[in-house]
DNA sequence: GTTTATGCAAATTCTTTGCAATACT
DNA sequence: AGTATTGCAAAGAATTTGCATAAAC
């Protein structure tokens, strides 16, 4: 299936480099200037993920996150998501950790993707 | 709050203790003998956890998972869960991992729950 | 001119809530 | 008796789907 470029598209897009941290349906909602139907943008939110460009966590709110992170190696056909993901109990921002995270399965289990998912307080929220 | 012991509860812990494992709603539904109304199971579940007496786990598929797995030790008023889970891509299993995994978070911030959902194939179905 | 993308409305799926009735202790 | 628990129905929230129309290539 062939893709085409619209405003849409292109829309989401920048959202979604500019915030470089995993974004809720919501979150790029507010965030979008010209109207885009709801449908619409799960549909191409889904589509970037099928085609590689961004990955997607689903948070312990079972929610869905879409990112596209800078630290994420993203080829022409697959986006790495095997990292971390932290979000804040307090200012309830999402981000994608950098830091190693190695598991030993059992024996004879294959990973094939991760979701994994941390909460907790970050550094500016230390405090609470 | 105090708690009162119903058939209802007993049913419920009996279904969880016995599959060891965690168990979305329509698992534990589908093996209930009485009659349990659904907003009843999820109000029986969400006291359960609230005790500590099981942990909850939120897939990829966005559902909630409930377990009370033999691996957890689960004092009077918590329940650990900051171990791995598993979901095979084949079978549908979710399993508590016992293994080891560990986690270096950026300076400064705190781990409170951890949610880590990992899916592919299990030992069984492996051949997939 | 095909075929993908969009908007709108409606449907799905999972989970929760309000409230009156019921059952523990 | 007093309060936790239940059932029923309905509400909610997040995401998806069908279908006709619009827009890319």
């Amino acid at each position: 299936m062939k893709r085409r470029n619209t405003e849409s598209k292109e829309e989401i897009l920048s959202i979604l480099n500019d915030y470089q941290s995993p974004m809720s349906y919501d979150m790029i909602a507010e965030r979008i200037s010209v109207s885009i139907d709801r449908a619409t943008v799960y549909r191409i939110l889904n589509r970037f993920q099928e085609d590689g460009l961004t990955h997607k966590v689903v948070g312990p709110d079972g929610k869905q996150y879409f990112a596209l992170c800078g630290d994420c190696e993203h080829s022409a056909h697959s986006h790495s998501h095997n990292h971390l993901h932290f979000q804040c109990l307090e200012c309830h921002k999402v981000e994608c950790l950098s830091e190693e995270f190695k598991v030993t399965l059992p024996k004879g289990y294959k990973a094939k993707y991760y979701n994994t998912f941390i909460t907790g307080y970050c550094k500016n929220c230390e405090a609470a």
